[in-house]
DNA sequence: CTGGATGCAAAGGGTTTGCATAAAA
DNA sequence: TTTTATGCAAACCCTTTGCATCCAG
């Protein structure tokens, strides 16, 4: 999906959920838009300062939770008690997390959500989403 | 494994790695020991409290630190900016965790980790410990 | 004795919120 | 005009830390 058509249909949603399209959030889901892979929350208050743009560090908290509400951005992990997301385009994937230098590798197993599945299937739970983060040593990182 | 035998075997690891063996060591242990499932900090603080023993938050603190480095306990989840932790002396688990009621039901899949080790292979990443969590409805929390 | 452990209270750091003001609809 | 959003700063909450005191080894 194109970012003119994403923000238009992002327009549309916001509209359609009661809210109110302001240039703040029109901002801030374009940052978003831009950004690759994985992001914290301070991560997008500085992009979005190094742009000129005014945008409170409040309405950037505000809008990640009606956008991560809407599905446009999911909650990765919580760590050292930040707040890592990423953008929801993309298919979903599950991560591999380098413990030392902490880079993160994106890979999709359809036999795993297969399995998760049939797991889920036997426990009678009905599964909305899910995260399987293994953690360990990056190639790089174990020499 | 037993109570007793445990806390032995934990007295006598703390002391080799260098540390002292105190009564707020041994009594936040018991306490853990004698806890089922998955805890917060504050539930160990409160437990703590009622049965009379004298232990400062930050001791708890403090200890559940080492208690994670020795892997005694694991930290599951940071939820809502609060970090969950489960005793760590059953075989590894993932967890079914219901978004409505809170619920955790745990469950174990050999095949699915070994599909996790043949990803790790292909990406040369060592893998250390995992957490595999899959959020949605509990049976009850169907209806 | 002596170095690590504890308790207290204060500081930290990410996140949330109350309120007056601004601006979409 | 009405209602929701914003900005600011203060409040929150979990967690960490500095420091004087304590105590296990």
């Amino acid at each position: 999906m194109n970012k003119r058509k994403a923000l238009k249909e992002f327009k549309e949603t916001i509209k359609k959920s009661g809210m109110k399209f302001t240039p703040q959030r029109e901002k801030i889901f374009k940052v978003i838009l831009s950004t690759k892979g994985h992001f914290e929350i301070e991560d997008l208050v500085h992009k979005i300062r190094s742009k000129n743009i005014d945008v409170s560090r409040a309405t950037v908290y505000r809008t990640l939770d009606i956008l991560k509400n809407l599905g446009y951005v999911n909650e990765v992990i919580k760590f050292k008690n930040k707040t890592i997301y990423e953008v929801a385009l993309k298919e979903h994937h599950d991560h591999l997390i380098c413990r030392k230098c902490g880079k993160i590798i994106e890979f999709h197993s359809e036999e795993i959500e297969k399995l998760q599945n049939k797991i889920c299937k036997k426990y009678k739970f009905k599964p909305e989403f899910h995260r399987l983060e293994i953690f360990g040593l990056c190639k790089d990182c174990q020499k």
